[in-house]
Order: structure tokens, then C-alpha cells, then sequence
DNA sequence: GAGCACTGC
């Protein structure tokens, strides 16, 4: 380490110095994002002055239907916004102010902060809804946090929104799947209702897009919509690059994070990485480097901060460091937007992100590393700057970060469109191609999705919506789950499948405990084994947790997840309701495994696949080779009647299925393939691979 | 014979 940093640093700005008035609307990012910058601030000249007071920005909201906010993180629009909304009258009569968050944290934390400066109760003026919880009074709360996922459901009860007088949609940029598809709605219901305002946030400049979106085919005007900026309270954060790219950034990573700590001064160390492993090779890396550095008054302190960790385990990096001490957390894209830690100074940034992409032609979902977008690294490096001035190492050249993609693709984009349409269905919205996407997912997936919710009966030749769909789409869960929900009844198992959808739906309920090896896990998860499957050692694990008190020290001992199993039973308590709803009786099917299976078959029968000699599966549908992923019980074990069921199938380096169950072929037959075979002409696969057992 | 970015209803 004893050539140093070899960074070249851009010498045009450095930390302090002030940038431009307009750009302020960007954040005091130098030098990070100069064409992100300059199409902003040309967009917003063209178009409209950009607001800077509370007053004109609510003369904005006034006169416009919808008003374009861009600010980034820290600059309180989604705190003060409502507030100034409320004030002027905006919430009279028993109308409500609504504001959505693409996280349910966001939601809770937001609305706390909000009730306590506007001196109500949380819950009375000020409340927030998000699945499970609903801290809100249907009389009295006037300014309403929530999960953008819950307003667009609400839309499925009240397809105008009536009783809100403002939506704002916030964090836009996300592009979350709901955000995309409440933005559709929303305009949709605006044509309908014109009286109701729109207030769309943003952080980045995606904002010209939404402007042009809403303006587009719209019959309202131009001046019907509006970009209006707040500024936002960073400090300047200074960015380095490398002067050429290097072929192990995590090892890079580690000693940019020891170089930073002999030469720099107090303030603790944010690594981006793209997951797990890299993460705790980061800090071995960093422990080995360690020794040889020169001696200084600082000790590194190292933590790990990823989605897998527990909630104590993740609540170690919120800890100030001891006096003394520097925190250095190596962190996924968790830290980017869902989680913000205080007292950042440096951020290293790798340049890559996971990303989940899904293709609707093989109907595999598959998890890449990518480089990140220029939004993405913009972000990531503002990190270093909410609590004083910042510096962000990027490991990477700067040639490279101007052949960075400005944004990540939505994720409309890449991902199963089924579910979507189905609900998109339920709203009435039968011509799935003509509604006004911001975005249109690919053509393909469209298609695919459709075909999918033919052959399982959501929806007729004609395109429209059956009676079971209807139901289906009401259900909160995927359409998989909720098919096998609805046939409960036939089968007689009620309790139990509603347990094994719950436990589905919930990931990663067995976790690997930090430090031991997976074969302590595997043991623990051995004691809950069904021979039959995956789907009933869930079953089994759910039971003994309901049993044994649901004590998170009952979990930590057992190899499993207290959160994921508590969402379970969240989850669990939802779903009976629904099942209630549509009167299907809770029996159970008093360790009947084969009803219960036939069940499972119901909602899945798409989901078959045969062994083969080589420890390997074929997929009945597409004939793909499939390798067990390693948490299946399955894994070690031939099914003794040489089928499968599983829940999901994933290509990382291999394509693999997670969560299975043993079924007899014969169970495929009863469902679903008349449908496909009469659309496609083709000899269907189950009814085609029966024949081969 | 070996693994998993992150949300949300």
C-alpha cells in the first residue's frame, strides 16, 4: 500500500465549492453526473421556472393537475409537502392527502415524524397503512402515509380514489412494479376525475419523462403539468475514479478501504458490493491488510450489512462507532436506498449491482451482476454526504462511468407480468396493450402472461376476466398460491394449504446462522423433513414454531428466520380471511399428505418435472435440465415416484428449482391442459409426459 | 453434490 491512492481526482471542483443555482436541484454531487445534470436543467428551462418558495410551489399545485417535484433525499418534501397541502386547505371537508412510499419503513417512519411536528397522535391526523398494519382513522386522519401497493389495491375497491383530494407518489424513480402501474391508473382516473391532484417525486431527473408522460395524449393542456424543485440539505461530496479498471474489485475494495483509513481523518467507511460472499471476502481481505498498515489512532471496526443478516445482526451498523473507532461497513445495494446510515464520509463503490431479470419466453428468472446505473452510482455516492462533506471512490475509470446506462430498467421491465395483468384485469383495464404504460413491459412478457392466465383459467378466449380470476386477483398473493387456496375446498385441506401458501410466500424462512457452516442449518432443518417434499417441511417448520410459543430464541435454535416465520403467520392470517370471504371451509386433512399434494398440483400442475439417472430433472414444460437448489430436502434424495412439483425455478450459474414435492404423474392429468392444447395444437405436457413414466 | 440483490400486496 505504499504507493498510496491511485486515484485521479477531477480538479475542476472539490469539496466546498458551490456549484451553479440551477443545478442545485441535482444535489451538490460534483462532477458526478455532468450529462445527467445538464439534460435537467435544459428540460426544466424549456418548460417551466423552477419553484423554489412555498408559495409558488403551491400556486403550482393549484393551477396544474400535476405537479413534478424533483428533490433529492434530505430535502423534505416528503415530510413538508403534505404538511403545506394540509395547511392550505387541501385536506377540508373529510378529504385526505395521500402520499406513497415504495417501502413499508419508509411509510411507518415518514408518518411518524410528520404526526409529531404537526403535534397529533400518530394515527389521528396523521396515520399510515401498509400490509398488516393500518395506524389510521377513517374519520379523522387527513394527511395519510402508504406503500403504493396498498393504494393501488384500493383502487380495486374505489376505482376513483374519491375520497383523496392530492395523491403524491413518491419516489418515483424506484420504479417500483406498483409505482408504474398506480401512475397508469392514476392518469386514467384523472381523465374521469380532473379535480384530483397529482404531486409526482422524484430524485433524479427522470422527471422530464413523467412530465412528458402525463402531458402526452392528454387532453387537459400543457400547462396542466408542472416541474417544481425543492433543494435539497447535502453536503458536497467529492468523487475519485481509477485511473484504469482492475479485475478483482472486492480485493481493490479492501485496501481503498485500509488506504482510506491511514490517510484520511474520522468518518466512517460505506463499501458497495453486490452480495453476500463478496461482502465477507471484503472484510477477510480487510483483516488480512490490517497488520501491515502503519500503526494509527483509529481502530477499524468491520460489519457486514446485507438482507439475510437479522434484525440485531443488521442494527450493529445504526451503532456509533466508540470513540476511537471507525466504522467500515461492507454493505449490497441494501444501503443505496432502503436503509441510510448516519456518519458516512466515504463511500468505495465497486460500480456493480444484482439484478433479478426475468425472461418470459423460458419463464426463468435469472440474478446478474451488472454495472449500475449512473442514478445508481449518483446515489450511492450522496451517502457520503448527509451529515458533513463526503468523498466516493469509485473503482472504476472515468471513461466508464460515461458508458454507464442513465437508469436501471424498470422493473416492469423485467418481471412476470402475470400477476399484474391479472389485477389490471380486476380494474377493468381488459386491453392490457392500450393502457398508458409509462413504461411498456416487453411484448413478449405481455404475451406470455396472457397465454399463462388462459390456460389456468383466469381469464377467457375472449381476454376477459372469469369468476375464479376475479377472486384470484383479489388475493394477495401470486396466482399460483391463490389457485391452490381456491381448491382447498375439493380437497379437504384448508388448514394446511393455507399454512404451506403462507410459508411459500415468505422467503428464506431456514437461514444459515452467521459463522457456522450450513451443515449445523442443515441439521436443524433434518429435525422438520417430510419425506415428501419441501412444501411439507415448511408445514412441519410452521407447526413447531406455532408450538413452541413463536419465541425468536425458539427460531434462533432451530435454524430459522423469526422474521420471515412471524411474516408467516401474518401472512397466514390474511389469507383466511380471503378464504373465508369466498367460503371455503378451513378443514384439515389430518396428515392426508396425498390431498394435500393433489392440492399443490392444483396450482402448480404447470411446475412438473421428471428425475433423470444423472441426480438431474427435465422440465415437463420446455424440457429444460434443472438441478435441485441445495436447501431442497430433495437435494440429497431420487423422489421415489421419479416427479416433482416445485415452487419456482432460478438461473444463477445453473438453473435450478427451489422448493419441491414428490407427485405421481397421473395427479398432472386433471388440470389445465385442455385449454393449452386447444390454443396451441400441440400435444400438451403433461398429458405427453405421463405416457413416458 | 453445494447457495441467495431488493422490495411489495
Amino acid at each position: 500500500m505504499s504507493g498510496g491512492l491511485k486515484f485521479w481526482k477531477p480538479g475542476t471542483a472539490g469539496p466546498g465549492s458551490s456549484l451553479d443555482r440551477e443545478t442545485e436541484t441535482e444535489g451538490n454531487v460534483i462532477q458526478s453526473a455532468p450529462a445527467y445534470a445538464s439534460l435537467s436543467i435544459q428540460a426544466q428551462r424549456e418548460h417551466l421556472p423552477i419553484y423554489k418558495h412555498r408559495d409558488k410551489l403551491l400556486h403550482c399545485i393549484e393551477t396544474h393537475g400535476v405537479t413534478i417535484v424533483v428533490g433529492q433525499t434530505g430535502c423534505g418534501k416528503t415530510t413538508q409537502l403534505p404538511q403545506y397541502l394540509y395547511e392550505s386547505g387541501w385536506a377540508a371537508d373529510g378529504r385526505v392527502i395521500a402520499c406513497t412510499q415504495p417501502r413499508r419503513v419508509a411509510a411507518t417512519s415518514v408518518a411518524g415524524r410528520v404526526a409529531n411536528e404537526v403535534g397529533s397522535v400518530l394515527g389521528d391526523e396523521v396515520g399510515y397503512t401498509i400490509r398488516f398494519e393500518d395506524v389510521s382513522d377513517k374519520e379523522r386522519t387527513r394527511i395519510l402515509y402508504m406503500t403504493d401497493g396498498m393504494l393501488f389495491r384500493e383502487t380495486l375497491v374505489d376505482p376513483l380514489l374519491t375520497r383523496y383530494s392530492v395523491i403524491m407518489i413518491d419516489e418515483v424513480h424506484e420504479r417500483s412494479v406498483y409505482t408504474d402501474l398506480l401512475l397508469g391508473v392514476l392518469k386514467k382516473i384523472r381523465r374521469k376525475r380532473p379535480s384530483l391532484r397529482l404531486i409526482v417525486s422524484s430524485a433524479t431527473v427522470d422527471a422530464t419523462t413523467f412530465l412528458e408522460y402525463f402531458r402526452a395524449n392528454t387532453p387537459l393542456g400543457d400547462a396542466e403539468a408542472a416541474i417544481a424543485s425543492l433543494e435539497g440539505r447535502m453536503f458536497p461530496v467529492e468523487v475519485a475514479y481509477l485511473r484504469a479498471p482492475v479485475a478483482d474489485y472486492v480485493r481493490k475494495a479492501a485496501e481503498v478501504v485500509a488506504d482510506i483509513h491511514v490517510k484520511h481523518g474520522p468518518g466512517d467507511i460505506l463499501v458497495f458490493l453486490t452480495g453476500r460472499e463478496e461482502i465477507e471476502r471484503c472484510l477477510e481481505e480487510l483483516s488480512e491488510l490490517l497488520p501491515m498498515l502503519p500503526r494509527t489512532a483509529d481502530k477499524l471496526v468491520p460489519l457486514a450489512l446485507h438482507a439475510g443478516l437479522s434484525t440485531e445482526e443488521q442494527m450493529a451498523v445504526f451503532e456509533r462507532a466508540a470513540p476511537g473507532t471507525r466504522k467500515v461497513i461492507a454493505s449490497t445495494n441494501i444501503a443505496e436506498a432502503s436503509v441510510t446510515i448516519n456518519g458516512i464520509k466515504y463511500v468505495v463503490d465497486c460500480g456493480f449491482v444484482k439484478i433479478r431479470t426475468y425472461n418470459p419466453t423460458t419463464a426463468l428468472a435469472s440474478l446478474a451482476t451488472v454495472p449500475v446505473s449512473v442514478a445508481s452510482a449518483t446515489q450511492r455516492a450522496g451517502r457520503a454526504g448527509r451529515t458533513s462533506a463526503g468523498i466516493c471512490y469509485r473503482l472504476y475509470p472515468e471513461s466508464a462511468f460515461a458508458n454507464l446506462p442513465l437508469s436501471t430498467p424498470p422493473e416492469i421491465a423485467r418481471t412476470d407480468m402475470t400477476t399484474p395483468l391479472l389485477q389490471l384485469k380486476a380494474l377493468g383495464i381488459d386491453d392490457v396493450m392500450k393502457f398508458e404504460w409509462v413504461t411498456a413491459p416487453p411484448a413478449e412478457s405481455v404475451l406470455r402472461a396472457l397465454e399463462g392466465l388462459l390456460a389456468t383459467g383466469m381469464i377467457g378466449e375472449d381476454g376477459r376476466m372469469t369468476a375464479t380470476g376475479a377472486k384470484v386477483a383479489e388475493c394477495p398473493v401470486e396466482v399460483g398460491l391463490a389457485r391452490m387456496l381456491f381448491s382447498a375446498g375439493e380437497y379437504g385441506c384448508g388448514e394446511e394449504v393455507l399454512t404451506v401458501a403462507a410459508m411459500t410466500a415468505v422467503q428464506d424462512a431456514f437461514v444459515i446462522p452467521d459463522g457456522a457452516p450450513g451443515a449445523l442449518a442443515e441439521l436443524e432443518r433434518r429435525k422438520f423433513t417430510a419425506e415428501e417434499g419441501d412444501h411439507l417441511t415448511l408445514l412441519n417448520a410452521y407447526n413447531a414454531f406455532t408450538r413452541y410459543g413463536k419465541s425468536a430464541g425458539w427460531c434462533r435454535s432451530h435454524a430459522l428466520s423469526f422474521r420471515a416465520m412471524s411474516r408467516a403467520v401474518s401472512i397466514r392470517a390474511q389469507l383466511k380471511k380471503y378464504m373465508q370471504r369466498f367460503g371455503i371451509p378451513m378443514k384439515s386433512c389430518e396428515g392426508d399428505a396425498v390431498k394435500l399434494r393433489k392440492c399443490l398440483v392444483s396450482g402448480y400442475y404447470r411446475n412438473a418435472a421428471r428425475w433423470m439417472a444423472d441426480g438431474t430433472y427435465r422440465s415437463v414444460r420446455g424440457n429444460q435440465t434443472l438441478h435441485v437448489h441445495p436447501t431442497s430436502v430433495l437435494f440429497t434424495r431420487k423422489p421415489r415416484t421419479g416427479w416433482v412439483l416445485f415452487h419456482e425455478m432460478e438461473e444463477t450459474k445453473k438453473t435450478q428449482i427451489r422448493i419441491l414435492t414428490e407427485i405421481e404423474p397421473d395427479w398432472l392429468l386433471e388440470h389445465g391442459h385442455i385449454q393449452q392444447d386447444k390454443r396451441t395444437g400441440k400435444a400438451v405436457d403433461a398429458m405427453a409426459m405421463s405416457g413416458q413414466k
